[in-house]
DNA sequence: CACTTGACCTGTCCGC
DNA sequence: TGCGGACAGGTCAAGT
């Protein structure tokens, strides 16, 4: 799925492209899987309720309406919200100037926190132009939900692998839920400090430092791209054992997450495969990734040294052997 | 309790 | 070309 800078892309774009509108309607294509709230919930707090604001918790979208129900939505690994006007033809040329800035979310435009050797990601030249639209006429065979604004502009869920979720609730309950709970500090925010890191992440330490910051208790938002694009840059080996990590290393390492998710945020997200933003275009972070997908290729740091991949965490794992060394 | 593995799904790619 | 298996950006539940 999309990781914590894919969603906070996919918010920015939906608090330029819904907020304000009015919700006619909502269908869903694979019920009760994909939502499955009561019609009547639907009926009272989703039809006919103005998209106040878009929030983003960890990985969780959250689509507050003036009902005071909220939509949440986890799009796990291949779900999509996209965004479509109401005609299509006009799509290009109309979009993104029609809507005038309804909100800017706040802290959107943080400068990257750059590691000095590490100013310039290498951009070596991937596959990807940065506004491909991966997406054909919609609905399609993925799509499992969609909502119709009252302007005929149309909000759809789509979900290849349907390990996504959207519930209707209560804007209060929110924080009830069980992953907001349990869910770690948010990387980005300037409160959360490299002694925060440390203390939390030493609670896992017999297990490896690349389980340790996929688990979203530790910290939340990394995912396996982030995951490997991080201990690349702190040079650590994913499989190293926490307990053996220092806390300065430990330190390097919050300061490289910081970092990668701070650039592909300014890059879109990463797209590897599925993951679109909110106007259904691709994210270019891939073609700035340094261990990522590139087995077989040099590492940045090591002309000659070609990158590994193996397994780590049950997750595929990218390393260079010269700079990780475990 | 801490940690690891399988399950959830569909699609794609790779080797035989 | 067809088929089986491995794998894919995440998170739970169940197992050790």
């Amino acid at each position: 799925m999309p990781e914590l800078p894919e969603v906070e892309t996919v918010r920015r774009g939906l608090a330029r492209l819904i907020v304000g509108r009015t919700v006619r309607s909502a269908k869903e294509f694979d019920s009760p899987k994909s939502f499955p709230n009561a019609p009547a919930d639907v009926t009272q707090f989703l039809v006919g309720a103005k998209v106040i604001q878009v929030r983003r918790r960890a990985k969780v979208l959250l689509i507050e309406l003036s009902s005071k129900y909220t939509l949440v939505i986890h799009l796990k690994m291949t779900g999509q919200l996209v965004w479509v006007d109401r005609d299509p033809q006009t799509k290009s040329s109309g979009t993104a100037s029609r809507l005038t800035s309804l909100e800017h979310a706040s802290g959107s435009d943080r400068a990257a926190d750059v590691p000095d050797n590490l100013s310039e990601a290498p951009d070596r030249f991937g596959a990807g132009h940065p506004n491909d639209s991966l997406i054909g006429e919609l609905p399609d065979r993925s799509t499992r939900v969609m909502i119709e604004f009252t302007d005929d502009s149309k909000l759809f869920f789509n979900d290849q692998r349907k390990f996504g979720w959207m519930r209707l609730m209560p804007t209060a309950e929110v924080v009830n839920l069980d992953f907001f709970k349990k869910v770690g500090p948010e990387p980005l925010e300037d409160v959360f400090t490299a002694d925060q890191f440390v203390s939390r992440i030493r609670h896992r330490n017999g297990t490896t430092v690349k389980a340790a910051i996929l688990d979203q208790t530790v910290l939340a938002g990394v995912g396996n791209i982030y995951a490997d694009e991080s201990l690349w840059g702190a040079k650590i080996h994913p499989a190293t054992r926490v307990k053996d990590v220092s806390d300065k290393q430990l330190a390097k390492l919050l300061k490289e997450i910081k970092y990668v998710m701070n650039l592909a945020i300014e890059k879109g997200g990463s797209t590897n495969k599925n993951y679109v933003n909110a106007e259904g275009k691709r994210g270019s972070y891939m073609d700035f990734a340094r261990v990522f997908r590139r087995e077989g290729q040099e590492c940045p740091r090591h002309p000659g040294v070609l990158i590994e991949k193996i397994r780590v965490a049950g997750r595929g794992t990218h390393i260079c052997p010269a700079c990780q060394v475990e």
